[in-house]
DNA sequence: CAGACTGGTTTGCAGCGCAAACTAGCAAGA
DNA sequence: TCTTGCTAGTTTGCGCTGCAAACCAGTCTG
C-alpha cells in the first residue's frame, strides 16, 4: 500500500507554508484594506478593523519590520497623524497568501 | 466627521472573528482532507500533510476537544490504528470560517 | 533476550497576540 | 501656572500555542 490511496491532494499541503505574517487575522484585514486603498490613516485602520491602538500598533510594527509596508509620521495641524501604505512587496505578499490559501481550500469544494 | 468617509469594508471585520481552532494552517489542512473524505486514517493524514507524529497528533487532540472530529483507536492486525472523522459541528465550523474568510477577503478583488 | 521498528503521546520552550499600563503633546479651567 | 482631561499612539506583561524532541508501548527479527 503506501498511501496514494486516495485522490492526491495536491494543494492541501499549501496549507501549511502560509505566511504567518500574513495569516494572522488582523494583520490579513489590515493588508487587504491597504491593498484597496492607496494611503490609510490609522485612525481609519483603528475604526474599521475595530481594532485597540495598542493591537493595532504592535501589527503595524510587525509588518514595517516585514518590509510589507511603510509609516509616515506627520501632523494634521498640531495633532500627530500617522499614515501606512503598503509596499511593493506586501501586495505581493498578500497575493501569494490568498493564491496559497485558495488553492489549499478549493479542493474540498 | 465620525470617519464614515471611505467606503464602508463590511466584511473586513469578519476576519477578525476567524475560528481559531479551524485558523491554524496545519488544522485547517487535516480538516480540509477530513472533508472531502468519510474518515482517515493517522498514518495517511501524516502522509498527505507532511506534519510530524507529534504534531499531528497534538491537533487531532484539540480537534477532538473542540468537538470538531472524532478518533476511533482500533487494530490492524497487531498493529495499532487510529483513524478519525469530521463531526457535523466540524464541517459547519469549516464552512462558516470559509465563509467569513471569502466575506472578509473578497472586497480587495 | 537485545535491538530495532511501528504507531503514536507527552514535554519544554520559544514566540505571539492581546489587554492594560504608560507616554507625550495640546487645550481649557481655576 | 498648576492640573485635569483629551488625543494619538507605544510599551509591557502574561497566558496561550505550535513545534521539535524526547518518550513510550507493543511487535518483530536475529
Amino acid at each position: 500500500m503506501s498511501g496514494s490511496v486516495s485522490r492526491p491532494k495536491p494543494g492541501v499541503r499549501a496549507l501549511l507554508e502560509l505566511d504567518r505574517l500574513v495569516h494572522e487575522p488582523a494583520r490579513l484585514a489590515i493588508l487587504t484594506i491597504l491593498a484597496a486603498a492607496e494611503e490609510v490613516e490609522f485612525l481609519f485602520l483603528e475604526e474599521t478593523t475595530g481594532l485597540t491602538r495598542g493591537n493595532l500598533s504592535s501589527h503595524l510594527s510587525k509588518l514595517e519590520a516585514g518590509a510589507y509596508l511603510t509609516v509616515k509620521k506627520s501632523f494634521r495641524g498640531k495633532i500627530p497623524a500617522t499614515s501606512c501604505r503598503i509596499t511593493r512587496e506586501g501586495r505581493r505578499a498578500l497575493d501569494g497568501y490568498r493564491r496559497r490559501l485558495f488553492d489549499g481550500l478549493d479542493l474540498a469544494e
